[in-house]
DNA sequence: AAGACGGGGCC
DNA sequence: GGCCCAGTCTT
């Protein structure tokens, strides 16, 4: 859950997986379904199914033992060479290295490292900086410490040099450069993108489709929707169109219900929201549909944009 | 090596 | 509005 994600996010996740899925074992049994409605909202929901598989893996072919060796743990789904070493050195208490946003803030700034962190070159001079300061004891609380250090003096804008315990040893702090290391890359530009939702009602249910593997919020229910070209956004025939396209239905359009802003990955997406019935057609096959009701919508794990979609749509019938 | 993958908090 | 977060996997 922490990966690429703060911990003020994770805890109440943390607190309600734990409580659901209290043992390896419970993991394993559960639905993925399931699985994935106790992470929604969370994001990065391939981190939601590789827990699961590595659940299902620990607990059929490892006995029900985590693995305690470095590369045992990576061959887990969503573990990777960070997990592995916190794992291997939080849980087991044993020697491993670990760089992660924090420590890789803190190293970098202490080697005075000016390349690109994450580069394979970054990578090796990281790793290896790792690796030569972890001691023989205790090296779980020293990488903790380490990254509780990267976390609050050395934070990456306002870092707190004249409290910090080892400036004495900080190459960036030695020649005034910690605002400029670590040297990330910088994000994706943001592309601006119009898209439709479309809640298709019949016998007082609503059309949900669940996203397929390849998509964006894999796993997760949505109701219609797709991108709007510039030109098409106002385009009710078109919309109209592009629905019986992509579900066979015959709708009757509604008006605009609601306009949604939702930034994701490297889109700005503006989504425009409508309620329709259904008036004729039968649905395409291939796609994986489920018609529910309003009072239903909270046994599915939605998209974000669809949560908000379907908590105004349950007002809206006041 | 570069991109994809989310959503929220903070300034 | 941009930056950043207890990274990993795919292409």
């Amino acid at each position: 859950m922490l990966q690429q994600t703060t911990v003020v996010a994770v805890v109440p996740y943390f607190e309600r997986f734990m409580t659901r899925f209290p043992t390896v074992q419970q993991l394993a049994e559960a639905e993925e379904s399931e699985v994935l409605k106790q992470w929604e909202g969370l994001g990065y929901y391939s981190r939601a199914r590789n827990i699961h598989k590595a659940a299902q893996i620990v607990s059929s072919q490892l006995g029900g033992i985590f693995p305690s060796d470095v590369a045992g743990l990576q061959e887990l789904p969503g573990i990777g060479r960070y997990t592995a070493g916190a794992i291997v050195s939080f849980a087991y208490d044993k020697r491993a290295p670990i760089v992660e946003a924090n420590t890789l803030r803190l190293y970098a700034r202490l080697l005075g490292y000016d390349g690109d962190p994450r580069s394979k070159e970054g990578q090796q001079v990281l790793w290896s900086f790792a690796e030569a300061v972890l001691p023989k004891t205790q090296p779980g609380r020293f990488n903790q410490a380490l990254m509780e250090l990267g976390a609050s003096l050395c934070s990456p804008k306002l870092p707190d040099c004249e409290q910090c315990p080892v400036s004495g040893f900080c190459r960036a702090f030695r020649d005034q450069t910690q605002l400029e290391i670590p040297q990330l890359a910088k994000r994706a530009v943001i592309t601006d993108v119009t898209e439709a939702s479309i809640a298709v009602r019949r016998n007082n249910a609503y059309l949900l489709r669940r996203r397929t593997t390849g998509e964006r919020w894999a796993g997760l229910w949505d109701f219609v929707r797709f991108e709007l070209a510039a030109a098409t956004t106002d385009d009710v025939p078109h919309i109209v169109e592009s629905v019986h396209q992509r579900t066979g239905l015959k709708i009757d359009l509604g008006p605009q219900l609601a306009e949604l802003k939702h930034g994701v990955t490297r889109y700005r997406i503006t989504l425009k929201c409508f309620v329709a019935d259904s008036v004729a057609g039968t649905l395409r096959d291939g796609e994986e549909w489920q018609w529910v009701k309003a009072a239903k919508f909270d046994d599915f794990a939605l998209s974000v944009t669809g949560r908000k979609f379907a908590k105004l749509l349950a007002e809206s019938l006041f």
